[in-house]
DNA sequence: CGTATGCTCAAACGATCGTTTGATTCCAGT
DNA sequence: ACTGGAATCAAACGATCGTTTGAGCATACG
């Protein structure tokens, strides 16, 4: 189905690859077992040996790229909470470029768009398993933001980075109108969109 | 399945109503028109009898809500580019009041969560369904926003419409981590939402 | 060599899906 | 009162779903 599968690596991999992509396309419940290990050369039987269910191996996808993008973000954060003066613009950075990079080295550029599904179905397990592996993050950015905007109350603070995360899936998973131009690059395409999302976004914080 | 069924609504209505809260809260593949008849109170054949197919009545789905939405987002429009002095704030109002007002004396407070859904869903066909039906309430809207906001090029400006439409989808749709607590009405904390929407996006748009 | 062990395979399981059928009920028009 | 089209109904259609089974294959250890 158009995503190469990289027939060295293990039957675990290739299952976990073509399961990003698939959900990313056709959604959980779209996409079938049948297509799903189709498209990564296994036996169908396979999912079932290696993730006992689809509803495990759904959570696996999640967590392979979750463990990369949460170390990533806290590694950049931290980097920038050492600075002697830190920006909103700097915090913001550390959130959204190690998402946007996802999408280019880790192969799971769809990654986001499975993300932004798992919001859309309110699915509670789901919604249990992603507060699991993503809360702790999302509490040291908050902590961060809250130093810098003490201005703001909790309850604002809350509102205003609900909002930002709703901006931020939104563009990262490729929903909006605006598509990358042919005369742009890849890399240039995906430099502007963190350039936009951070202007956009410090000033909805900075909100008066 | 807690959805109140209006017995004395035509049989095409129930199934309308019955499908808009089971695809919010199942999506559109989830909900099998099994559930979906038997929520309703009408027979399994009637789906296919009304409406021709499950696809065409995910469209129906959306066409009753929208028609609401876009009518009353364009009065509103029209009546704030009427005064002498519009403000940016009166703008995003006209564009945010209106669907948040359908949720609720429309009976639908499902239905953003279904529109959300089908933003999550890349399907090809119901995003032309969309465009054809919501494209051209986003172009007056868009000229009133260019009107306001001079000193964006066109491009910025597509970019910053792109993430506020992707915060308002995202707390509209009740995605996100702010919940109505007890102490505060249905009315209010409406209202509530609509000011932090409005003072997050305009400030949002005004960035420098 | 024999035999465990981890993995892959084709085939089948029962369940559920969207859709269709043909008979039956309802009701307005003459 | 009769008739014809619209609406509803139970039942069944073939297709596809996630999952399970048991045989077959490989590699490693005694």
């Amino acid at each position: 189905m158009g995503v190469p599968v990289n027939s060295s690596a293990s039957t675990k991999e290739r299952i976990l690859t073509a399961a990003e992509a698939l959900f990313a396309q056709r959604g959980f419940e779209g996409a079938s077992l049948r297509q799903l290990t189709a498209a990564a050369g296994v036996n169908l039987a396979a999912v079932n040996y290696h993730f006992g269910s689809k509803d495990h191996l759904v959570e696996q996808v999640f967590k392979r790229r979750l463990d990369q993008l949460n170390a990533r973000r806290l590694a950049a954060l931290k980097q920038v909470a050492s600075q002697s003066e830190t920006t909103l613009e700097d915090v913001l950075a550390a959130f959204i470029r190690p998402a946007l990079d996802l999408s280019h080295d880790g192969g799971g550029g769809l990654f986001m768009r499975v993300l932004a599904r798992a919001f859309a179905e309110h699915d509670d397990s789901l919604r249990k398993f992603l507060s699991d592996n993503y809360g702790h993050v999302m509490r040291q950015f908050t902590a961060e933001f809250a130093r810098l905007l003490p201005q703001l109350s909790k309850e604002e603070l809350y509102w205003r980075i609900d909002l930002v995360t709703g901006a931020l899936t939104h563009a990262m998973s490729g929903f909006g109108i605006i598509q990358r131009k042919s005369d742009v690059s890849e890399v240039t395409h995906r430099e502007q969109t963190v350039e936009h999302l951070i202007r956009f976004a410090a000033a909805g914080l900075r909100a008066p």
